[in-house]
DNA sequence: ATAAGCGTACCGACCGGTTGGTATGGTTGT
DNA sequence: ACAACCATACCAACCGGTCGGTACGCTTAT
């Protein structure tokens, strides 16, 4: 990610998103993502005091990079919220290219294997990934209120539900290997949105 | 799941279903399977030459069981066909009762660590979803001619996306440990599809 | 100037335990 | 008799984590 990641620590950060996204959580050993890291295993345990510590500085790392991405993206100075929104999406899509390790998602990825045996980084990947979506709550809000539908929904259940596309998306891609397959989904999550923010209100179903 | 599964090898692939559901496909033990299942070592590797082909062939009997369940549901006799597809939808959101390691999916969970290091495993995590996802096909296409929508989109393509967002509902369920987070999306599923099958062609976004 | 003192960063051999898988022998149904 | 089925014992490889030790830069006292 970052090309000359100075300390150890980040390259071990680097790496475990990596190695992880491509193997799975439990997969990956601490011995792998030293040697992916170019750092040995002293320095590991130095940095972090667990295998599961590494994960959740990782999870927030990762979500930091995404949230500082989409901050500085040019749809954020769209004057309309509800364009601001299809700009998100719009983006996710345009991300979709190159191998799989390098765009799913590293706290979708991990909250699977450690949902039910590690609470510390189900928390840490919970607040990943809700703590992205809800960057978008604001816009969706005003959307909303612009479309009369304030009420229908609540505005973080549909920041929620794009995210929840997005890794759905991923699974799709990884389970047949075709990255178009994710293109698909976030095509239909575009109509989605697109149909309730251009439709009248008494047209959108509760 | 079969209360009373005769053969060893029923055992098995019920004990690995569970167990690799709450823990993931790496982190899963063959002794941890074997107890689960109350059969040793020795049967296991009487039945599966290993563990990869015993999650193979759990792939299989997991998708066989979805296909079944579905295919003998009431809404399976709807009339309309866009009901039937709502039908579906409705049927896997009521399926979101008990624990998480009951309701989500084997394939979906499985997939995402195995799909750059274990080929026949992907293979067969794809063939459960999309294969899954197929038993949709008809109805989704009868549904777009009847509204004028045929060439908009895949039937196919929709199917997929019905799939990607349930695995992605499982994904925010697990983050946030609360399965209302995954009805909240199958709710938006279903109001996208209501507007897909109940506005006017020339209001569909392509 | 300099040396003692100390904290951080890092190394790599090593440990107990667990892993997927094997070898072998007994039991049961036909 | 014979094969399918299953239990016990076992193995080499690997796992996460520990530990004694080194390298080096920053204070601070002399």
């Amino acid at each position: 990610m970052a090309p000359h990641a100075a300390t150890a620590r980040d390259k071990l950060l680097d790496a475990a998103i990596h190695v992880v996204r491509s193997q799975g959580y439990a997969a990956s050993s601490v011995d792998e993502i030293c040697r992916e890291a170019g750092v040995t295993k002293g320095a590991f345990f130095h940095h972090f005091p667990s295998k599961e510590a590494l994960a959740i500085a990782a999870a927030g790392r990762f979500a930091a990079a995404a949230d500082t991405l989409c901050a500085a993206a040019p749809y954020r100075a769209l004057p309309d919220p509800a364009a601001r929104v299809l700009g998100y999406v719009a983006l996710r899509r345009d991300w979709l290219r190159g191998e799989l390790a390098e765009i799913t998602c590293f706290a979708g990825t991990v909250v699977q294997e450690a949902y039910a045996t590690s609470p510390a980084l189900r928390a840490a990947c919970e607040a990943a990934i809700c703590g992205h979506a809800a960057t978008l709550d604001a816009d969706i809000e005003a959307a909303m209120q612009a479309r009369g539908l304030a009420g229908r929904f609540s505005p973080a259940g549909l920041s929620r539900h794009i995210q929840a596309v997005i890794q759905g998306a991923f699974i799709l891609a990884k389970a047949t290997g075709e990255v178009a397959m994710a293109e698909e989904s976030l095509d239909h999550l575009r109509r989605y949105l697109e149909l309730l923010f251009t439709t009248k209100k008494r047209d959108v179903p509760e």
